[in-house]
DNA sequence: TTATATACAAACACGCATGTATGTAAATAG
DNA sequence: CTATTTACATACATGCGTGTTTGTATATAA
């Protein structure tokens, strides 16, 4: 055999990962050999079990590749300028729904991204080693809402929306719409019943708020 | 060994259910032998066998004891009588609260929905022979945003909300409002974040829709 | 240039879960 | 009262997935 170099190594280490997605989303995690998986690398087990402990580990770095870009955007959009900006493009009710459509837009161009979601939603199961992950997953919800309730902080300030209720409500009520949204979008495979009308659905959600 | 009466049959059965189930939300639905099954059922594969061609339709009984009762209540709470009655407490927008509220107290009160609530949501995957049940799930999405839709007419009817929006539109943001609510409300197991402000979220999410 | 660490492939050892086939005692049908 | 079916327990056959160990050719460090 030839041995590689590191940038070839690092190569089979992502075509592991790749892998690894596509054999996941097909047949579930469970499920799924690694001799399966890298076979679909076209490496043996010896190349898998070098760049990870176990299956678990894999699946941990595939989540990592998607979730940690994803989060980082989330600050963009949301935090980000917030105050500054009083064009009517950037008032604070609109930042929110463009940080909805842009992360529903991540998932309709990025299949990476796409098939990810699908794995972690319907195709694994949050059990032993991988228990922690539902912690991490509800953290980062509450980041996000966070997030949310400064956005719609500033939404008040500025009067865009009705003071019946306060930041903190709509940035619950907004995060468990969205979160909602996210769960059918991605179960919606047909795209008959959610993801075309994602936008809408969205567009709708941020109205209902606007004065 | 003693032969079972029909009637101690039907009750090693539903033991085997029950067994299940709590293995299921222990270990995940994949990981579970049906050896562990019967084990905690005190009985032999060969019980389990015997009820159940294998794990996939022991898991779909599982369901099925838990999911059905819960579609009728539905039409019960969302739609019988929606006409009739017109004092205050049975207005459509309180029903549509009512049955939010009544189906989380559900999961409150019955330990044997909670757990399989659990189990679907984060301890099984959705693949192979249990992929119809995705389509399943999708269909009976489809009929509770039917149900609120015609609970929204009413409500518009009555002129209880803004004629900003339509029906359908109200209706599809409660569905997936909930929908995210039920995922979050499973998940926080420890109960600090959205178990214990269930009731509030609801009303909160009602509250906005109202004039 | 040589020694060592790297990046895997190949081989080995092991248990465990599944499905089926057979055995069996008592319930039930007739 | 007898025959048959029921409701399982037990035994058997089989395969598959995992983790580890060993082998090896080459990149890389010195």
């Amino acid at each position: 055999m030839v041995r590689k170099t590191k940038q070839e190594a690092e190569q089979t280490r992502q075509c592991i990962i790749n892998a690894a997605r596509e054999v996941f989303v097909d047949k579930g995690v469970s499920k799924t050999s690694l001799e399966e998986i890298a076979r679909h690398a076209g490496v043996t087990r010896g190349a898998v079990y070098w760049h990870f402990t176990n299956k678990s580990d894999l699946l941990h770095a595939m989540r990592d590749q998607v979730i940690l870009p994803l989060i980082d955007r989330m600050d963009d959009a949301l935090l980000v300028n917030l105050d500054k900006e009083q064009n009517p493009h950037n008032d604070p009710l609109t930042r929110i729904e463009n940080f909805l459509l842009c992360t529903i837009q991540v998932l309709n161009d990025h299949q990476e991204t796409r098939q990810t979601y699908e794995i972690m939603m319907t195709k694994c199961e949050y059990v032993g080693e991988f228990e922690n992950v539902m912690q991490q997953i509800m953290s980062n919800c509450s980041s996000i809402v966070d997030k949310l309730e400064q956005a719609y902080t500033k939404a008040l300030e500025k009067q865009l929306i009705k003071p019946k209720l306060t930041a903190a409500q709509y940035a619950q009520d907004t995060h468990l719409f969205f979160s909602g949204l996210l769960h059918m979008w991605v179960k919606d495979t047909d795209g008959i019943r959610y993801r075309n009308q994602a936008q809408t659905l969205i567009h709708t959600h941020i109205e209902m708020r606007r004065k």
